[in-house]
DNA sequence: GATGAATGAGACTTCATTCAT
DNA sequence: CATGAATGAAGTCTCATTCAT
């Protein structure tokens, strides 16, 4: 609204790299309390205090409450995006590139324990009431579609068993986003450690081969 | 409204309504508010309106708010405990009984969508600021203990390979709670279908068996 | 409303005696209970399980919660006017009346402290905005009064200074009432054992010095 | 309505509005109705209303309702203290500080009548069921300290009669509460002017016949 | 821009009173 | 008469949002 621009060397240039900085600053704030007390139990006044500064002052870079918890949801499926394009991207064995992927988005939740933590929360403001416009179920479609390409690859090449499609993305994300969950609910379950057994398990199943 | 005196093991209540009864209306009303809402916009008035009483009629039952969410959770905890129990006393091949579990959880939950539709807030409450003593994790934790038992005696067996353990069983319990998660976010995938790709993935994998 | 007569022997017997003897019960709950708790903190349904009937029934026989003390004032108040008329109507010296007066005051507060305590919560009712229409300020106004009567009339036997008026007779109900108080607040406090003190304080300040 | 920053001691305050200051209105707001409608007939609305506030800035200042009759309670009793300090510190005949001590609590209380109307709920919340810490009875202990150790002083000066002791003193303290009582009541009743008749009661009554 | 005091809508909870049985 | 389940008005308290400084 108010576009204070300061003049230096004779090119206009907004404080928009401030004024987006602090923006961040207050996010990252918010994520960390979000993650401490979860978005319900979160004050607005509690993001001031972690941002240390003033409770007004949030509202200068945020519209509401509510735009904190949008905000952190970009964050969020802006990493997701970035996670899910470069397995898009990728070039090699299909099944390799779901390796990386699987390992990729378990590796960026366990480095970020904080985002992490508000995935509970955006899986429930991704539903019903919610007057947010969080869209979580477009995050897990996409998902399932890259997971879902990287298969059609893998039955082309024929590294999996026809048969294989949408249905079995859905158990791959699944496998993966459930772990998140049992982690996020007991801490001690070695997150990163799980990478291998959910691909074991996904790609080369429980059962013994049988002249293995 | 009122049904009367009613005759419970041959005695006569001693007033006019089942008190139990009663309780269990409100907490099924409850339930379906928290499915459409979630908790934390449910109000203590949509639940009275739901259940088509009194505002105060609530607090005769259930001593607040935060009492009706515990009791959601008690329904759902003691559903997965009666569906695990079935499990552990179940004969025949353990990789057959690990199908059967597979298939209730799903079947359950997908019978009773306003009961998966808490699943959500549930695990939401699980964690951090929740003052609530809903024991989520220890939900997760039989229900990994009952899967890594089941795969024990089929290593016993022989029908799975060396070296599968806890991990392995998290992978289970993740894909099956990985894809209800995708379910309850986007309601058009076919939950109950998803048993039988989630046994596949997770029993026989996805690569290709060299000879067959 | 209801006058539901028995006939008994042939002479109409309305079932006052029962009618008025439970309200009598319920009343002496209800002082029980205001005396413990105080009349603010009770409950009606604290009355109805001191009194061992149900909640609705207290409204058989007392219109409201108000009632209630209402009614606890009433059998202060008759009490007060029982133990001021024999004040009144005794014979003997004036100062010797006085005597008696104010050890039947204490007397019969200490003996039943049930109905003092509730003396707080009077002395309260008995202002302000209080609806009821409890008249406390008429109940001192009238112990006053006896005890100027005495005064005069121990003047005019000169067993007592001249000039000693309504003043002194507010300053010996004072006295007495203000023991009361601090019996309250502090019951190891010997309330008995006090009213020779003040009788000591107040009458042998009063009596005329014999030989001045 | 909001007074500028304000300097206190030479520092700026840190914000606009003096905190404490702020705080005494709203105490002195709710004080003026506690003696108009008494403490259990009083709603945060009335107090705010009172003080020209809005209903939430109340809370900005005292935690919670019963905070604001703790902190009516701590403005009694630090007055009485001050009285009390200033008849325990003071030098000449005992029994003239016990004459300017009596003077003195009639005084302060009919100077600030409205403190003096919350006298009775604050008696009421001295005992029981209050879940407020307000020590009432000590006040009224120490106040009996105070005139015993004068009495005390006095008997050792050869000015009052040999045996005049603690329960004396609760006599004395009886009879100005007991008077303020009645004047509360009865609001028509002189209070100042009840403090000689006291003293002539009390003091006289106590005072060793000089030839006897 | 920054601040935090002020606000008041709104949520929870209590409990006097009613009334069907 | 007796009862206690039901009710909803009313009260306390919270906190997102505004706005004067």
């Amino acid at each position: 609204m108010t576009d204070q621009s300061v003049i230096i060397g004779g090119s206009v240039t907004p404080k928009r790299v401030d004024r987006s900085a602090r923006r961040e600053e207050i996010l990252a704030a918010a994520v960390r309390v979000f993650a401490r007390k979860g978005f319900a139990a979160t004050r607005i006044d509690d993001v001031a205090r972690e941002a240390d500064i003033g409770k007004g002052s949030v509202y200068l870079y945020f519209d509401s409450r509510d735009a904190l918890l949008s905000a952190a949801f970009e964050a969020f499926a802006a990493r997701s995006r970035t996670v899910l394009q470069r397995a898009r991207e990728g070039t090699g064995p299909p099944l390799e590139r779901l390796g990386s992927l699987v390992r990729s988005v378990l590796a960026a939740l366990a480095e970020d324990p904080e985002l992490a933590h508000i995935l509970l929360d955006l899986w429930s403001s991704g539903r019903a009431q919610s007057q947010l416009p969080l869209d979580m179920p477009s995050v897990y479609s996409e998902y399932r579609t890259v997971i879902a390409e990287l298969l059609r690859e893998a039955e082309a090449e024929g590294t999996v068993r026809q048969g294989v499609g949408q249905h079995h993305a859905t158990v791959i994300v699944g496998a993966v986003e459930g772990c998140l969950l049992q982690w996020l609910l007991e801490p001690r379950l070695p997150i990163t450690e799980l990478a291998e057994p959910i691909l074991e398990v996904c790609v080369e199943g429980l059962r013994r081969r049988k002249e293995a």
